[in-house]
DNA sequence: GTCTATATCCAGATAGAC
DNA sequence: GTCTATCTGGATATAGAC
């Protein structure tokens, strides 16, 4: 027997006010800085009362873990949607682009999602789990790319994380450091790319 | 007519209460996060009360300038005490490993000098000067290992900054990025050292 | 669902006695 | 130099009416 499922127009409208306070929430951080949002700044904004807040997150605390798993979901859908090549500088090359520029859009939540400045916030296991995800598919590319060394991995995520955040403390909405991926990349593929050929031949 | 310089006991104990006071600022920074730090703490910590640091400081922004302050001499100190060799691959590694390891040491100060993350502070002047100084002299340390490129000075800081937060951010107290530095080096000198060869030799 | 009212506590900062 | 007392305003969070 098919149960069609009825729309609960409730949820719906639950599901849409939280996104609202979630997109206010981003828009705060970005002027006040992430550790600078407050829930009464965030209430006006939407022309809410603070109190109102609580009906949707349990706590501030909540509210950055609901913007932890967003964020990493909006990096999940951005990498999902590239078109991969199958060579393997190619590869390389799309995933440090990607992730620059992922990072580059949004300086608190690249705070929010790889460096660790919140005090007290811990991501919930459900949100962790979605980072780790994450991290594990640009690991799955890197092996299709043929880079199965940790280290090598280890030293991608080092040098695409650097670029970001030199771009994003130094000179927030430039290219100084953005403009370098494409030789970074060169000179990465350059020593791991060769090195795998190598070990592979033998 | 020479004029003895009176040791002036007043300014002795005034400036040995503000290092107490810094030395305190980081440890708290250390346990509650470097956004976390309050001066009720802070005054508590060294058995005094919250008005009286204003003796002392004139804002909490001016205890994290001097904080600020204070680290980028550490760094300048840090660095002239290495032992420079000559060959450009040797003070490639020494830079990194010595940078890497400073930032590494202190979680808050590798915040607060290298990624801007307090809502609202923005160093002063003098204190900049400071940071500039450390630049310069990293700057002078490629240039001497025969590096004139401004993009590989800028790729460096990005390759070794990036270390270090992977390192800070993902595995405080490991070594799994720190390990990578030397093979980092490797493949960055032979990318910028033989072009830059290839550059002189024309 | 959203509100008012309020609790509780903390923040940074200042005035002025001693 | 350090204190007490206090200002002013902020924070997160809860109780309970509507």
């Amino acid at each position: 027997m098919i149960v069609e499922a009825k729309r609960d127009r409730r949820a719906e409208r639950r599901e849409s006010t939280t996104s609202e306070i979630l997109a206010a929430a981003w828009e705060l951080a970005a002027t006040q800085g992430l550790a600078g949002l407050s829930l009464r700044e965030l209430a006006q904004k939407i022309g809410m009362r603070p109190p109102s807040l609580y009906w949707y997150f349990e706590s501030k605390n909540a509210i950055y873990d609901a913007m932890f798993l967003q964020g990493n979901r909006q990096l999940l859908a951005r990498m999902a949607e590239v078109d991969w090549p199958t060579d393997p500088k190619g590869i390389l090359r799309l995933c440090a682009r990607g992730f620059v520029e992922f990072c580059i859009e949004d300086a608190p939540r690249f705070q929010l999602l790889f460096q660790r400045t919140i005090p007290g916030f811990v991501p919930s296991p459900e949100a962790y789990a979605v980072a780790v995800e994450a991290v594990e598919q640009m690991h799955a590319r890197l092996a299709a790319a043929g880079l199965r060394d940790p280290a090598a991995f280890d030293m991608l995520t080092a040098l695409v994380s650097g670029i970001a955040a030199q771009q994003i403390a130094n000179e927030p909405g430039g290219d100084r450091w953005v403009r370098l991926i494409d030789e970074m990349i060169d000179l990465y593929a350059d020593h791991f790319i060769s090195k795998q050929a190598n070990k592979e031949n033998r």
